[in-house]
DNA sequence: TAGTGGTCTAGACCACCAA
DNA sequence: TGGTGGTCTAGACCACTAA
């Protein structure tokens, strides 16, 4: 006996337009993922089997397929052989991302704003060269700022980049992030290599953070890379412990 | 004229076993991973056009994509329309993963212990619940764990689990990590949100961690999921900050 | 046993990039 | 302009799950 439940995706009104430049599977995962955000689609229920999907939105079967993988890689469905596709029964936060502070501040409604304490030319000391992969005593930029919230000091951050890699300005530094720079002048960010871990704040790190000397302080260093795998940025950070912590959700590699 | 460069991929042997219950496209993958870490395939190198590639291995051009797209996820490999697919050039840590202290303190050959200070099944309060998933005022079972190396206190660990999930000894959690035996009895584990941040540590818990109060520690937050998203575990863990920081590579989603 | 996802094939046309 | 990866099709057989 055919078990026949009800099939929520056949309510969903799934179709794509064929003269958009718009990838097909894309089309289609961008509506089952609006579907799931919208709670068309309830945690636990079921996307129907994949041949009769493709059927009935006039697809293959591949490209039916690459839709509902692209989501179950970002965690929002589940497949199991012999059962089917399904929506987690949790909602699941947002994806890990290549965290910029500018943007977590801003996504927090804490209106970051930045002081730039230092942009100058330097030449490249041995742990930063190697962590840039360039030759020690090569120039590099360097970029310290202080960030803020509604005022108050969150951060100090300091940076070093690559020689003519990002030319940029101190007002543009001031008025956004430095990942958002990178990426408006044609960098295509890939991944990085971050350490975090906390020590006591020394006294001038009191100072300008407005925290005692002595007081806790998150640590993170951090080498970025771009799509070629070229060091395009190292940072060594220290963030107010009372005002900051890191928040992400992490995915298992199968 | 036809650019003839060396195609580093013609030395590689490459080829599957059709009778190996291991898929196609998997056998192909581990082979050019194993070649770029034992850097018989170096950074910059192309691995020839996939058709050609198909051809020369055997195997469909489908199948060959879905071999390379595995390292690109891995960020490996970058593919570059019109010109190839290169090997990055600069070696890339391990991909993130959902990390456990257990395990990061045996590869880094740190010889973890652990001593169980406490494993019992109490009620849930409102915020282990809301973790969770369960109703306020149900079962749970709580375990708090001093992790050692060489030792030496490394981490204060307490977890909630939901009841009935994991049946599980004190001596069996002695002698390895939680997730161990999460993964050992059957559970998918598939995703976490975690919070890392730091603090002073009070007396009592410098006193259990070595450190004196007002020490500077690690704090992490965490609450794991299973595939089917539902929480099976919630963790509130403390680190000494002058044995422990969190390390870990990050992947931009394109 | 029936139904599902997992894997694989042999093609096709298009969009982008470098020379 | 030629070569590359990006996308898509219409099938096929297998492995696993639940009943």
């Amino acid at each position: 006996m055919a078990r026949r439940e009800a099939e929520p995706t056949e309510a969903l009104r799934l179709g794509v337009d064929r003269s958009s430049p718009v990838p097909l599977y894309h089309q289609l995962s961008q509506q089952f993922e609006a579907a799931i955000e919208q709670g068309r689609l309830v945690p636990g229920s079921l996307l129907g089997n994949e041949i009769e999907l493709a059927r009935r939105i006039g697809l293959s079967r591949p490209t039916v397929r690459q839709a509902i993988q692209s989501l179950v890689d970002k965690g929002l469905l589940v497949r199991r052989r012999g059962v089917g596709t399904q929506v987690v029964h949790s909602q699941v936060g947002r994806p890990l991302e290549l965290s910029s502070l500018y943007d977590d501040l801003e996504a927090a409604g804490r209106r970051p704003t930045t002081r730039v304490l230092r942009h100058a030319t330097e030449s490249a000391s041995a742990s930063v060269a190697g962590r840039l992969g360039i030759a020690e005593g090569s120039d590099v930029v360097v970029v310290e700022r202080l960030r803020l919230a509604h005022g108050e000091p969150v951060a100090h951050l300091r940076n070093h980049l690559p020689p003519g890699l990002l030319d940029m300005t101190t007002e543009e530094l001031e008025a956004t992030g430095l990942y958002r720079l990178m990426r408006r002048s044609g960098i295509g960010l890939h991944s990085a290599r971050q350490s975090v871990g906390a020590r006591a704040a020394t006294a001038g790190e009191g100072e300008r953070l407005g925290e005692p000397g002595g007081a806790p302080l998150l640590t993170m260093e951090r080498t970025t890379f771009d799509d070629t795998g070229r060091a395009v940025e190292f940072g060594t950070h220290l963030y107010r412990a009372s005002r900051y912590a890191f928040e992400f959700q992490l995915l298992v590699r199968p």
